[in-house]
DNA sequence: TCGATCCTGTAG
DNA sequence: CTACAGGATCGA
């Protein structure tokens, strides 16, 4: 169920984990985890190949191979990929075998992520769709406001369009909404300046937090994280005291997905 | 821009 | 049992 802090802390648990590690067999465990590609492409263009590096481009973690190709692997709703020493988990669905020992596994119970691979001079056009990176020291509240105040539509649902501004999913919107005090319903094209200031602030400060505490979390188990959840001001939290005005959380729907807000504080 | 949908696990 | 889940995509 992987958002940024999720999808960065893999990819920094690999770069301890598994750096140089040459991939000596891809056994695909369920054709459809390589979405619209052919297992067989993907097992033709990674065996063999040492990993130059492991990244991250909004939720998908990457794997840069020497063969200048890069392994795309999107979490979807509960990806994980980490190394394990011995057998895969039981729903690893891509379990990349390593010549130094060991399998990189991609482990995804609901089997929404996706293993694709791509040309490196294929990225930017695979990438060509995604918005930009909020914890990149270039973002700015310029950014953000270009990307987003040109809609009416309520700035919640906004957050979570990846074309825009990528890494935030329906836990850290709605608390970078709360942090900034913005009513999730408020429409995008109605922010003021001084609102714009805020929640950008409240995006790069939230996940900040989150990717450390994530790492914080579970810095001693070579596995997944878990448990992040703990310094959620609203999400999950409806009828509990806000921390800030004690009013009720609200747990509300917009665009299909729930919404956690404080209805006193992020009242217009 | 919305609703449905892809699946499986878990909480109520 | 039903409801719901932190994502992404597709057609209307």
């Amino acid at each position: 169920m992987p958002e940024l802090p999720e999808a960065e802390y893999m990819v920094r648990r690999l770069q301890l984990d598994a750096s140089g590690v040459t991939i000596e067999r891809v056994r695909v465990l369920r054709q459809s985890a390589t979405g619209s590609q052919r297992p067989s492409r993907l097992k033709r263009l990674a065996t063999g190949q040492r990993i130059r590096a492991f990244g991250r481009r909004a939720k998908s973690v990457l794997l840069h191979l020497e063969n200048a190709h890069t392994v795309r692997v999107q979490l979807g709703m509960t990806g994980h990929i980490y190394r394990v020493a011995g057998d895969e988990p039981p729903h690893t669905r891509v379990a990349f075998d390593l010549a130094e020992g060991g399998t990189i596994a991609f482990d995804d119970p609901r089997t929404f992520g996706k293993v694709t691979i791509h040309a490196d001079a294929d990225l930017p056009t695979v990438f060509g769709d995604l918005g930009h990176e909020p914890l990149d020291s270039a973002f700015s509240v310029k950014h953000l406001i270009e990307s987003l105040s040109q809609s009416r539509a309520p700035i919640k649902p906004l957050l979570l369009d990846q074309s825009r501004v990528v890494g935030l999913g329906n836990i850290w919107a709605a608390e970078a909404l709360w942090r900034s005090r913005v009513d999730p319903f408020q429409p995008a094209s109605s922010l003021s300046p001084a609102q714009w200031r805020k929640l950008h602030q409240a995006i790069v400060a939230v996940l900040t937090k989150a990717v450390d505490d994530t790492f914080k979390v579970t810095s001693h188990s070579a596995e997944f994280p878990e448990a992040d959840l703990l310094s959620a001001a609203v999400y999950g939290r409806s009828g509990q005291p806000c921390r800030r005005c004690k009013g009720a959380i609200a747990k509300v729907t917009q665009a299909g997905r729930s919404t956690f807000y404080c209805p006193v504080c992020q009242a217009r």
